[in-house]
RNA sequence: GGGCGCGUAGCUCAGCGGUAGAGCACUGUGUUGACAUCGCAGUGGUCACAGGUUCGAUCCCUGUCGCGCCCACCA
């Protein structure tokens, strides 16, 4: 005997090692032998992470199309894994030890710091592998791979000695991102832009040789004046042009700087006439490049003033009291440097004025501190090879974006492409493979040896070599990751199997990041694209439409949903909710009436049970007699064609409404209410075939909803599979439901009959204040040959659903009736008190207002020699119907109305 | 500055060139043996606004207003 609810909780872990003493989920399982492969590797989380809304929408997505996919036979690989994640996870860890007190990461030193990280790793590395399986996820977990892993590193250092070798990898000195805090360069994409408010100070730079004239820049950031090494002005600035080529002298240091003309100067913004500091910002050194200008660099790594030791800061600098005062300031974090050289130009009466300014300052994105343009020797990968071929690759159709608009974005993205600043100057992620010798002249190989042979090679006699002490950006390797993880460099089996994979799933914020460069790497590596279609999800975003941020305190736990509601009313919920091109706005109330969703359909089934419907062995829905039965088959042959070609086309929202609206509205409110009077009723063969036929329905239910649902209905087969012969597999292996030759149309015609009888019935009682309780008689008015042929086969169910004392035959309404009209064919029911007549009459009113209204439009319509000459014919020949029978409804309608003048 | 998207029922969202839908909420009602995590019935919408295309526009186009996001920009 069944529970009256189910109990997700108690369920779940059961079918999770049901799945996995199956081996359900590996890829390559014998019974796929020659099946068609189908592959999606996952996005790999975190490796100390946990999971989130995004993970949950994510895999829900990957594992509703998996779970599909191996219902219909394919051999399906879901590559699982997870990412070392360089800078998040050396932050966690450094954390950790200052929360415990104990030496931070370069006191430790980075053998020790490493080890430490690693057993952080094993620590909680599993903790969102866990999570994912307690959401159902069916990947073949046995080939979990991890970005650090063994194999994976040595792809990685593969693809970085074959890019060096093919002169796509370079070593360059040129301004970088660089991260103060974590003291590490970082990629454009790392760099987030954020509005600041702030000021914009005017300084007045007196010029060489003529006493009280000056040229006034505008900056805003001050500090880093003590770098200027220049003024630019507009080419065509009139104000300025006497200038050019003249020289002004860079206040409180004394260093005499060229005024150069430059078109990057813009005549609009603040004075148009700006600084120029070659060594702190991007848009200077590309001027400063142009010009020949010195490029002075007065920042530290931790962006305080360095000017002590700073050669090229005092290089041909006039001692001076200014100039002691500003090497005083040596050492100073840079904010506060702002403050105190803003303070001596206000004291020396050349800050012009300071004006409010807001602007866009770019804040490292993990860091979340200002950025530094900073010089320093980075490797680049020049992916702009790449990105061509990455391109040329989606124009072809080898890749296709679902849905197709983000093609643009990867377009504009890639057409604008920048160099890659590939390292960072932390410690956990893959060092580097190159080695230098005294010279700062880097060797890349595989090995120390081979780099050793290299710089003897090169010597001509064995030299120092010292190794990069960088790593790479984490999303170097993961950039490999379709290939990486099915065993490449070597020739795996699963790499000539399983690549290229069929779909990425992914949310459109890593495009870039990821996506893209995933393409480059693929093609260039494998001269195959990763993947032949890219599904971009929503973002699960909080109310107000941000995204869910530990920082903004705005994220709900996919895991408390899943405790308090199961795993499958959470994933039904988002998938029913991952309509295309559109975030999801996550609300609790639509997760718990999905959980009733689940109730629901364990009820069925428990009434299943408890009628004895058992499935039969052999069971062929083509050959069922019964119109209820074979009405019901048409509606599941309806349904599951609508949900296979949602999952088909990505329309996640489409095949979840169509399995809920069947299994809900057409299964339970219907099919089980009318059968139940045969089910209820004498043995016979109609009770049989009903029976077999309810059994097979719900499996079918249970078969159609699994992807989505996946626990849930794995419980109900093994429940349903220990009533008749044992199953031969777990459901997750069963057979995808396709259905043919089921439709009938005739079984459709008489239960939607009976069907809209009964509603119409309802609608009436209820609106004319019927007591519930009360039995009443129907008569149907002159009734087609038709009808009165099904109506014996119907009696008992319309009455017992429309709660009538019993259905005759007339010739006419009675004089005082309520009347409805279904299909074209009147029935009534007498008053004789039970019925409230104003309540009837306005119903009628109202009903006949609104047929009236609908009957002008169409009229307008009609009256229309265009719409008649231009509409498409079966457009107007349906308005001409629906004329029709609105004005027989109204005929009918107002038959009726006369007859209620006599009632009471 | 460049680009993308969104304004549909009280809320969260589907939809779409030809009768405007769902879930939740709300109102009324019901416990007759699957299910009150339920049944039955109902209330509720100038589909942001203004033009245009069209026989016909919530849907396509243009503009306006409002909202969100991405990219670029430290004057």
């Amino acid at each position: 005997m069944m529970d009256k609810t189910f109990d997700p909780a108690a369920v779940e872990s059961r079918i999770a090692a049901r799945w996995e003493e199956a081996e359900a989920f590996k890829a390559g399982r014998p019974d796929r032998h020659g099946a068609a492969p189908y592959t999606i590797v996952i996005p790999p989380p975190n490796v100390t992470g946990s999971l989130h809304m995004g993970h949950a929408l994510n895999n829900t997505v990957q594992d509703i199309l998996c779970r599909f996919e191996r219902m219909r036979g394919k051999d399906v690989l879901w590559q699982p894994g997870t990412d070392h994640a360089g800078i998040a996870t050396q932050m966690v860890v450094e954390r950790k030890l200052a929360e415990t007190q104990q030496p931070d990461r370069r006191t430790l030193g980075r053998e020790e710091f490493l080890r430490r990280v690693w057993a952080w790793k094993e620590e909680s590395g599993g903790t969102i592998v866990n999570q994912l399986k307690r959401l159902g996820a069916s990947c073949d977990w046995s080939r979990e791979r991890f970005t650090m892993d063994e194999g994976l590193s040595k792809a990685v250092l593969k693809v970085f000695v074959d890019l060096h070798s093919q002169g796509l990898i370079y070593r360059d000195k040129r301004l970088v991102n660089w991260d103060p805090r974590f003291q590490t360069a970082i990629s454009d994409l790392e760099v987030l832009q954020v509005e600041v408010k702030g000021h914009l100070w005017h300084i007045r730079y007196p010029l060489e040789g003529e006493a009280d004239r000056f040229i006034t820049v505008a900056t805003t950031r001050p500090e880093t004046m003590l770098g200027d090494t220049g003024i630019a002005v507009h080419p065509e600035d009139e104000r300025y042009k006497d200038l050019v080529g003249k020289f002004a002298i860079l206040p409180l240091v004394g260093r005499r700087i060229p005024i150069v003309a430059d078109e990057y100067s813009d005549p609009e913004k603040g004075t148009g006439a700006v600084k120029i500091t070659p060594a702190h910002d991007f848009n200077d050194f590309e001027v400063g490049r142009r010009h020949g200008l010195k490029v002075i660099n007065v920042l530290g790594p931790e962006a305080q003033l360095a000017l002590g030791a700073n050669a090229a800061f005092t290089d041909g600098l006039q001692p001076s009291a200014d100039l002691d005062a500003v090497l005083a300031l040596d050492g100073l974090d840079r904010a506060e440097a702002r403050k105190r050289i803003v303070a001596m130009l206000e004291e020396r009466g050349i800050l012009e004025k300071i004006e409010p300014h807001t602007h866009a300052v770019p804040h490292g994105d993990r860091s979340n501190v200002v950025i530094e343009p900073y010089l320093t020797d980075q490797w680049y990968v020049d992916v702009k090879p790449l990105a061509e071929r990455a391109m040329a690759a989606v124009r072809a159709g080898e890749t296709r974006f679902v849905p197709e608009s983000w093609e643009k974005t990867y377009f504009q993205w890639m057409e604008n492409i920048e160099p890659w600043c590939v390292s960072r100057q932390l410690w956990w992620g893959h060092q580097i493979p190159a080695w230098f010798d005294p010279e700062g002249q880097p060797f890349v190989a595989l090995t120390e040896e081979e780099a050793r042979a290299q710089a003897r090679e090169k010597h001509g006699r064995d030299v120092e070599l010292r190794r990069d002490e960088d790593v790479l950006d984490t999303w170097f390797s993961s950039a490999l990751w379709p290939f990486s993880t099915l065993g490449w460099p070597d020739e795996t089996p699963e790499l000539g199997k399983y690549y290229p994979t069929t779909v990425l799933v992914t949310a459109f914020d890593i495009i870039f990041f990821w996506v893209a460069r995933m393409m480059m790497m693929g093609l260039h590596f494998r001269d195959e694209v990763p993947f032949k279609e890219v599904y971009i999800h929503a973002l699960v975003r909080d109310e107000k439409g941000a995204k869910m941020s530990k920082s903004k305190g705005n994220v709900m736990d996919p895991l408390d949903l899943v405790d308090q509601y199961g795993a499958d009313a959470l994933r039904f919920t988002l998938a029913a909710m991952a309509a295309q091109g559109r975030d999801i706005k996550l609300s609790v109330a639509r997760v718990e009436g999905y959980r009733n969703f689940a109730t629901k359909i364990w009820n069925a089934a428990r009434f299943a049970e408890m009628n004895g419907c058992a499935r039969v062995p052999g069971f062929d829905p083509a050959k069922v007699q019964g119109t209820l039965n074979r009405w019901a088959l048409t509606e599941a042959a309806t349904a599951s064609e609508a949900i296979t070609q949602g999952i088909l086309a990505y329309k996640f929202n489409e095949a979840a409404g169509a399995a809920y609206r069947f299994t809900w509205n057409v299964f339970c409110d219907w099919y089980l209410e009318l059968a139940k009077p045969v089910l209820q009723g004498e043995d016979g063969p109609a009770k049989d075939e009903t029976r077999a036929t309810v059994a097979y329905l719900l499996d079918l239910i249970c078969a159609l909803l699994h992807p989505f649902m996946p626990f849930l209905t794995e419980e109900l087969w093994a429940i349903k599979g220990a009533e008749g012969e044992p199953r031969a597999n777990v459901l997750a292996l069963s057979p995808w439901p396709e259905l043919s030759g089921l439709k009938d149309a005739a079984a459709e015609a008489e239960i939607g009959w009976v069907v809209d009888l009964v509603s119409e019935i309802r609608s009436v009682r209820s609106e004319t204040n019927v007591p519930a309780g009360a039995q009443v008689p129907l008569i149907l008015v002159s009734p087609s040959p038709q009808v009165t042929e099904r109506l014996p086969r119907w009696i008992d169910t319309i009455r017992r659903m429309a709660r009538l004392s019993g259905v005759t035959i007339g010739d006419a309404a009675p004089k005082a009736s309520i009347q409805v009209i279904v299909r074209g064919e009147v029935a009534a029911v007498p008053l004789e008190g039970v019925i409230d007549v104003a309540a009837e009459r306005a119903r009628l009113d109202k009903e006949k207002t609104k047929a009236l209204g609908d009957v002008a439009k169409i009229d307008a319509k009609l009256g229309n020699a265009d719409f008649l000459a231009r509409a498409p014919e079966e457009v107007v020949d349906e308005q001409r119907e629906r004329r029709d029978d609105l004005t027989a409804r109204i005929a009918k309608m107002d038959e009726a109305l006369t007859r209620l003048q006599g009632a009471q």
